[in-house]
DNA sequence: ACTCCCTATCTGCTATTTACATATGTGTGT
DNA sequence: ACACACATATGTAAATAGCAGATAGGGAGT
């Protein structure tokens, strides 16, 4: 969750650094394959338009999770030949990608209002006017 | 960012996989630390208190990071022994700090901003109640 | 004195993950 | 033949959280 050119910081690191919420792939990839069944590349593009993703994600990162949510039983798989351009593995959402994908969402619950708690208290002392004036 | 009893899922792993946000420890160090200035003992317990951390973050991880911090330049340090109890080691955040503060603050909004667009498309086909059904 | 517990800090280790680079192969247009 | 977009896969390095455990001071109770 990165989408930088890579800016860097007093420290010669990438200031994206921490800015990544591990997992966050996997009930990206749930969502869109419970709205529509398809394969890897279109699930990367999907989520770099939707802006679900900040640019576009790590295509290792994405068929690796792929591979892990089906081992797991999350997803399922089967190659298309059909259509044009090389053969795609076209994924489905199980019953259980579904349970999961629910459990998923209770943590980004939590995880989004922890941000909440920061971004309020931040703002009552900086005011919410702060990015603006870093804008360069 | 976990805060659970082990709950296990169907691969035996903490399904708190992935809730973690790498990182995150750090602005929330800083933003305390802006507010008060103080030790690492209390800034856990100040995370906790104020639900910017799902129970108590990890220590080891709280001192690292302070270390780290320090190390950068981002805030600074010194010993204090009078008061009651083991020597503490008290900190305060330094200009660069409070850049790096601010730098954070536009992550998190970013990140929160990805948050909201997985949430708004997930309840647009759940609807927002299904957490209730959940409530074992 | 002695033990127990809370406060306080620090270090070692491991599992997991992302980001980046790179490899491989197909089909289409020129 | 060639370039290019589509599509999937793997290798590697760096970084972090979480857990366990070590070290120590100081107060309360026995």
């Amino acid at each position: 969750m990165c989408g930088h050119e890579p800016g860097r910081r007093r420290d010669n690191r990438c200031d994206c650094r921490g800015a990544r919420m591990e997992g966050f792939l996997q009930p990206c990839l749930l969502l869109l394959l419970y709205e529509k069944s398809t394969h890897g590349y279109e699930l990367m593009e999907s989520m770099n338009r939707l802006g679900l993703w900040e640019g576009v994600p790590d295509a290792g990162a994405v068929y690796r999770n792929l591979r892990r949510l089906e081992e797991e039983g999350l997803v399922r798989s089967h190659w298309s030949t059909s259509g044009p351009g090389p053969a795609r593995r076209r994924y489905e959402i199980t019953p259980e990608g579904v349970d999961y994908l629910h459990d998923w969402a209770v943590t980004i619950r939590r995880n989004k209002a922890a941000l909440e708690t920061f971004l309020r208290r931040y703002e009552d002392i900086f005011g919410q006017d702060k990015e603006m004036e870093k804008g360069d």
